[in-house]
Parts: structure tokens; C-alpha cells; sequence
RNA sequence: UGGGGAAUCGUCCAACGGUAGGACAGCGGACUCUGACUCCGCUAAUCUAGGUUCGAAUCCUAGUUCCCCAGCCA
């Protein structure tokens, strides 16, 4: 597999220091999983996968003020779409509160942990700072006897929010700011998703994670890099308590994505604030949103996959995803034709009144997807973009006088653009050579183009979604809020004429445009495409 | 010397003492009923300085730069 952690359980297995692997993906129910998440998703299931072990879903679902059932189902729905199955392993920390607790208890029993009364604020004064030792609490000796009475009130909800904690009793000089007596257990009056008014006391992240691993018999706790520096406590707590296994943590470096952010606390505020249409808009980097946007499972891992997965911090460029998106679909997207900024052609020496069905070929790359059957007649749509008045020297569409061919019909020649009183072209007569239906020119002669069109008595109406980066700056944030970056033209809405085939197009299903990208059904009712990603186009870019 | 990490083509990843390779991007060409796809070719990197070695991206020493940590978030 060429990374460090497929060789680190490959040689974990070799060495017969686990007889299997098993792994979890741990989200916290608080937000949308975004393509960040999908990596960590490879790489816990696909790890399980590609050594015969398995993947543990769990919810580390710890703090009930954040954390809501729409989150939960959201998660797994995109977890499975991903193509991943977690069989009879769905859990919850929030299972193990009992547990935990015991836990807890037995720490205090063994004078590993005390519960402090100082202030939020008190707590954070006396941790010192990254360069000067903290200093000890003045409850910090109490006896176990007391801490003990003191936690078990704490459960019953005898105090308040914020009047005590319960702290792993570790160093308060320690160089790792973590290990400076960590609180461990808070008093959080609050309604849980799952557990309801059960509690009132919750672990933390660091009190729940290892032993959730451990019960669960975690062998790899894989995990991003700023949660090294919790893996002495990680490992100070399973090495104080009567845990039934001792999972090991591995880090790897988080995935970043130029012009995108993937922080769940940004994204939760472009949803609030409305800067985009919800956590599923094609525009947000979750896998919702992707998937929206008409982007396959396969192909969001293979771009997980050729990024790959190292220690060093790194940002990937979102060319790289889209690569990746095109490579998928044009493998597997059907083709069809639609105009999305119409230009009227009128063919004169077609007879009025006529019409013929041409066939066309769903996928060059596939034969197997075989050919359908487009309607033409003497007045089409071809694209505003196609036709030039006044041509440069590169440019092989359409102008006066130029003879192109229309995909799967004729050759066409223009011979006048018709203006309005501004001087716009709003119309092209053209005229047609018979000979050449299909495409070919007996005579053998060539054209330099070829473009798509729609027969205008035929063409279906649709609303066209035109997505662009959410941010103008390959690194929104970077200068503070990342509102400020936010691109205005991020979405685009405009009217296109498609040809008739594509009213059936299943919702969800990704098509490609001849000439123009892949468009993906939207799940807004009516007809409603949103452009997946864009065809290459080396012609507009050497412009 | 607060603690912990990371530095390889423009970008991402490999090479684990023995020819620095792949992908994306870029450039050039061939092909083409999608200026797409495909194919061919090219450009382009070991953070710096010493050292060990027949041989160093890899080992050692000293630097440099970047990232993470001072939530009763995860």
C-alpha cells in the first residue's frame, strides 16, 4: 500500500503482535462529515478491509451540548454511501459511562485523582504556561475517602454546572501541558441524545477515548496529529486502571484542500449564518454536499487514496480531487447534449416542418451503454460561446462563412448573424449538406469542430446550478475569518435547453454535457442540474 | 534547550545505506464526430552546513524553517 500505517499494522501482524486488526472511526456527532473525515474513513476501514480485520463505528459522543440525532443518522448515512460497513460494531462512549465512571472511582480509590474545586478560571491560572510549570491545587491532597464523596455527589447532581471537576492527579510541571492533572470528568447538566438525564457528570475526550478503544479491544488507534500530544495520558490512564486491552495510538497529518475549509466549526457557520443552502449544498466540502454535487464514493476515496497519508502537513491541491472526479466519470457518465446559454440557429434549406431522429452514442467509453435516438429539425440551440463574428486565428467553432459539424448530424455552414437594435447576434442562419448526415462528409472534407446543439421544438427547459470554489483564495482564513474570503460567485443559476433524453435522468444520477462538465440531478424537485466538476478545456485555457 | 512533531519536483506521495520514482499541475506533440478522453515526450526536488561510508534523501552532529499544545471541546 506504500504508507506508514498499512506498513505499521502489515509489520504488527508479521510479528505476530496482534492476530488481527481492528480498528474505529470515532466522530463526534456535533456536525456533517466532511472529506476530511472520508480520509480518516479510508484509512480506519479500509485498513480493517485490507488486512481481514475490522472497523468499529463509534460515536465519541461526550458532550451532549453539541451533540444531536440528526448528526448521528447523518454520519452513518455517509459512511455507508461511502461504500463502508461497520456490521454489528455501531457504538457509542456514551455506552460505557457506567463503566467509566467505575473507572473514575477507581482512580480516586488509588489516589490517582481528585476532585478540585477551583474556578475555570483558577484551574487555567495555575496550569502555568507552555514555558513555566504550573502549580499545584490547594485540593489537590485530599484524601481518597473524600474525593470519593465528592464524586459520587457530583453524580447525584448536588452541584452546579462549573463548581467542581474531577482531575487525573499526574504533574503539574510536566513539559506536556496534558499531563498537568487534566480535568477529566466535568459537571454538565444537559440532556443527552442518548443517555437523556441520566448523567450530569460526563468524561472528557481523554477520559473516554483509550477505554473506549480498550473495551472495544481497539489494536490501532489511528488518529490526527494534534492528538500527540495526548498519547502519554492516552496511555497514563490505561496503564492505571484495570482496562482489558491496550490499544496503541498512531497519528497521521489531517487532510487540507486549497480554496476549501474543512473545520466543522467553520462549516457549522456557513450553514448558520446562510452563506450556503444547508450542509448538503454542492458546495460544501462534506460528503453530503459532494454527494449532492453529484460526486461518486469512488471517486472521493481515489482522490483520498492519491493524496495520501504521511506525517507531514500538507495541502493538497484540489486539482488533484477533480482529477480524480473526471477520471471516474468519464469511465462511467453517460453523454448528452444540452446548451446552456442557447445562441438560435435556423438551418434554411431545412424543410419547415421536417424532423429526423439521429442516433448518438451514450458512451464512447463503454460500449456497452449503447445509443439513443436525438431529435433534430430546421431550428436548434447551439452555444452562445460557439459562434464568433469576428474570429481569431485559433478559433475553429463557428462564424460567418465556417462550415462545423453538429455532433451526430450535419455539417453546417453560417452565412449571416442576425443582430438586434444593440447590435447583439441573436440568431444564425445557417444552411446544412444533406450528405453528411451522421457526420461524415462523403467528399471526405473536415471541419475543425464539432458541437453539440438541441433541437429547439424539442429542447426540455432545465435549471442549471453552476458551482464554483466557495472561496477566492487558495487558503481562505489565512488572513483571519474566512467569511472574507467567501466567493460571491460561488453559485450560478441559469436556464439551459437540454435535449429530450435527459427528463428521465434519475435523481442523484451524474451525466455528462457534451463540451461542458458533469452534471448531477439535483434532489430539489423539478428539472435540476448541478455541475459536478467542469470538462477540461485547453482551448479556454490558452486564452 | 517548555513539550511534541514535520521538512523530497509547483502540489501530494514513494524510495527504509546502492540508478531519486509515481500522481496531479504545467509545457510540447500525436489522435479525435467532445478543443474531452487516450497516447507519446519534456520541464521539475532531497531545508542548510559539517561528518561517517566505496557509496547518504536515508546514519551522526550542529543549525534553519514550519506545524501542534496553555478547553470543565473533540
Amino acid at each position: 500500500m506504500g504508507n506508514f500505517l498499512w506498513n505499521l499494522v502489515e509489520s504488527d501482524l508479521a510479528s505476530g503482535k496482534h492476530k488481527g486488526v481492528v480498528t474505529r472511526f470515532p466522530p463526534e456527532p456535533n456536525g456533517y462529515l466532511h472529506i476530511g473525515h472520508a480520509k480518516a474513513i479510508y484509512i480506519n476501514f479500509g485498513i480493517a478491509k485490507e488486512f481481514g480485520g475490522r472497523c468499529h463505528l463509534r460515536f465519541d459522543d461526550t458532550n451532549p451540548v453539541k451533540e444531536e440525532q440528526e448528526y448521528i443518522d447523518s454520519i452513518q448515512r455517509d459512511v455507508r454511501w461511502l461504500g463502508y460497513d461497520w456490521g454489528q460494531h455501531l457504538y457509542y462512549a456514551s455506552d460505557y459511562f457506567e463503566q467509566l465512571y467505575t473507572w473514575a472511582e477507581h482512580l480516586i480509590s488509588t489516589g490517582k485523582a481528585y476532585i478540585d474545586d477551583q474556578s475555570a478560571d483558577d484551574i487555567r491560572n495555575n496550569r502555568g504556561t507552555l514555558t513555566a510549570p504550573g502549580k499545584n491545587s490547594p485540593f489537590r491532597d485530599r484524601s481518597a475517602e473524600e474525593n470519593l464523596d465528592l464524586f459520587r455527589r457530583m453524580r447525584k447532581g448536588e452541584f452546579p454546572n462549573g463548581t467542581r471537576v474531577l482531575r487525573a492527579k499526574i504533574d503539574m510541571a510536566s513539559g506536556n501541558i496534558n499531563l498537568r492533572d487534566p480535568v477529566i470528568y466535568r459537571i454538565l447538566h444537559a440532556h443527552h441524545p442518548r443517555t437523556g438525564d441520566a448523567w450530569c457528570i460526563y468524561p472528557n475526550y481523554d477520559f473516554a477515548h483509550g477505554q473506549s478503544d480498550s473495551i472495544e479491544h481497539v489494536t490501532h488507534s489511528l488518529c490526527s496529529l494534534e492528538f500527540e500530544d495526548h498519547k502519554p495520558l492516552y496511555e497514563w490512564l490505561l496503564a492505571n486502571m484495570p482496562v482489558p486491552s491496550f490499544p496503541k495510538q498512531t497519528e497521521f497529518a489531517r487532510l487540507n484542500i486549497t480554496y476549501t475549509i474543512l473545520s466543522k466549526r467553520h462549516l457549522t457557520q456557513f450553514v448558520r449564518d446562510k452563506h450556503v443552502r444547508g450542509w448538503d449544498d454542492p458546495r460544501m466540502p462534506t460528503i453530503a454536499g459532494l454527494r449532492r454535487r453529484g460526486v461518486p464514493p469512488e471517486a472521493l476515496l481515489d482522490f483520498v487514496k492519491r493524496a495520501g497519508v504521511s506525517r507531514a502537513n500538507a495541502v493538497v491541491e484540489i486539482a488533484m480531487f477533480d482529477a480524480a472526479v473526471r477520471e471516474y466519470l468519464n469511465k462511467s457518465a453517460s453523454r448528452y447534449m444540452a446548451v446552456l446559454r442557447p445562441l438560435k440557429v435556423v438551418i434554411e434549406n431545412y424543410p419547415e416542418g421536417a424532423g429526423e431522429e439521429l442516433e448518438a452514442v451514450n458512451n464512447p467509453e463503454d460500449p456497452a451503454a449503447g445509443s439513443r435516438k436525438v431529435p433534430f429539425s430546421r431550428e436548434l440551440y447551439i452555444e452562445q460561446d460557439d459562434f464568433m463574428e469576428n474570429p481569431p486565428k485559433k478559433f475553429f467553432r463557428l462564424s460567418p462563412g465556417m462550415e462545423v459539424r453538429l455532433r451526430y448530424a450535419y455539417f453546417i455552414t453560417c452565412r449571416e448573424a442576425v443582430k438586434d437594435a444593440a447590435g447583439n447576434v441573436i440568431e444564425l442562419r445557417c444552411t446544412y449538406d444533406p450528405a453528411t448526415k451522421g457526420g461524415n462528409a462523403p467528399d471526405g472534407r473536415k471541419v475543425k469542430a464539432t458541437m453539440h446543439w438541441v433541437s429547439a421544438a424539442h429542447a426540455v427547459p432545465a435549471e442549471v446550478r453552476l458551482y464554483n470554489p466557495l472561496f477566492l483564495r487558495p487558503d481562505p482564513g489565512a488572513d483571519g475569518d474566512p467569511v472574507k474570503d467567501l466567493n460571491p460567485d460561488s453559485l450560478e443559476i441559469i436556464e439551459g435547453k437540454l435535449e429530450p433524453a435527459l427528463k428521465d435522468a434519475k435523481v442523484g444520477e451524474t451525466v455528462q454535457f457534451e463540451r461542458l462538465g458533469y452534471f448531477c440531478r439535483d434532489t430539489d424537485s423539478g428539472l435540476i442540474f448541478n455541475r459536478t466538476v467542469g470538462l477540461r478545456d485547453a482551448y479556454a485555457k490558452a486564452q
